[in-house]
DNA sequence: GACAAAATAGACAAAATGTCTAAATTAATT
DNA sequence: AATTAATTTAGACATTTTGTCTATTTTGTC
C-alpha cells in the first residue's frame, strides 16, 4: 500500500517531469514588450497590448507583471513612481532555458532531434538556416575553457 | 465599439499567438513510450506509467490516447483487438514542431537565441555540443533542392 | 451464452489563466 | 492641507485544461 504510493510517485517524477519555467501566453507577451523596451512602465505595456485602456485593463497588465515578479523574470523598481519592469532574464537566456526544458521533456534532454528534422525538411526559411549556420559557425569546436575571466 | 472589438481581436491575434501543438505533460509521457516501441497496446502503456494498473489507471491511459488521437499524434488500428497504437507523427518531426512553435512564441521565429545564450555559457553538457556540432556539420551549406524526389 | 479483457462515454476536482471589481496608496494641483 | 487623478494592490471570478475516475458497452474466448 505504502510501497504503491511511493512506486507511484517515483514514476510520477520520472514521467511527468515538470516544466520548472512555466510561462502563460499573456505572461510571454508583457515579457516581449519589456524586452523590447529595456525598461517601461506598466501603462505603457497596456497601451501596447490592450488599446481600449479600461481600468480592468491596467489591473489584467498587473497581474500578470505580479506573477512574472514571481516566477523572478522580471524586476520592478519600486522607488520610482510610476514603478519601473525590466527583464530579470535577457530573451536569449529564457529561450534557451525554454529550449532545454522543451529538450528534457520530449527527449530526455538531447538537443538534436529539434534541429536535425527542421533542416531536413524545408520548414526553416533561407534566413532561419542562415541564423543557423553563422551561430556555429562563429564557435570554434575545440575551445573548452572552464576558467573564464569574465565570469558573471 | 464594434472597432474595438475588432482591435481588441487583432491585438490579441498579434500578442498572443495561439501555439497550436499544445501537448500536456501526461500525454507526452505517453508519446515517449509510443516513439521508443513503434508499437503498442493500452495495456503496456498503462503498465509503464501506472504500475500499479488499477482500472481506472487504464481508463486514463485511454482518455489521454483518445486526447492524443484527436490531436492527429497517435493512429490506432481500430482492427487488432487489444488495439494497436503508433505514432502519426515522428519524434524528431515533433519536436522540430514545438521548437519552431516556441521559437514564434518567443522569439518571432528566430532561432538564433535559443542556442546563443546555450553555447555561450556553461549551460550544455559536453555530449550536448557535440551533438549539435555534429548535426550543423553534416549538411554542406550549399544545398538547396527544392524538388526533391522522395517527397512525402 | 458466460466470462474476462478491453474500449468508450462522460463526469469530476484541481490547477492555470485571463479578466475584473474594489480598495488602498501615491503624486500632483489647488 | 484637501482634493483629485493616477497608480498599485488584493483578491475574486469564470473558463479552460488536465489528470483521474465511475460506469457502461463492446469484443474475444472458453
Amino acid at each position: 500500500m505504502l510501497m504503491n504510493r511511493l512506486a507511484s510517485f517515483l514514476f510520477f517524477v520520472r514521467n511527468y517531469m515538470p516544466n520548472h519555467t512555466a510561462i502563460s501566453d499573456g505572461e510571454l507577451a508583457v515579457m516581449r514588450l519589456i524586452w523590447k523596451g529595456g525598461t517601461i512602465s506598466s501603462r505603457s505595456i497596456m497601451e501596447q497590448l490592450y488599446p481600449a485602456c479600461s481600468p480592468s485593463d491596467h489591473a489584467t497588465v498587473h497581474s500578470l507583471l505580479k506573477r512574472l515578479e514571481k516566477k523572478k523574470l522580471v524586476v520592478r523598481d519600486r522607488q520610482t513612481h510610476p514603478h519601473e519592469f525590466s527583464a530579470a532574464v535577457s530573451q536569449s537566456e529564457f529561450a534557451g532555458r525554454q529550449f532545454v526544458d522543451l529538450a528534457d521533456k520530449v527527449t530526455d534532454g538531447s538537443l538534436a532531434p529539434f534541429l536535425s528534422h527542421l533542416i531536413q525538411s524545408d520548414s526553416l526559411s533561407r534566413s532561419q538556416l542562415d541564423e543557423l549556420r553563422e551561430m556555429l559557425e562563429v564557435r570554434s569546436p575545440k575551445r573548452k575553457r572552464k576558467s573564464n575571466p569574465r565570469k558573471k
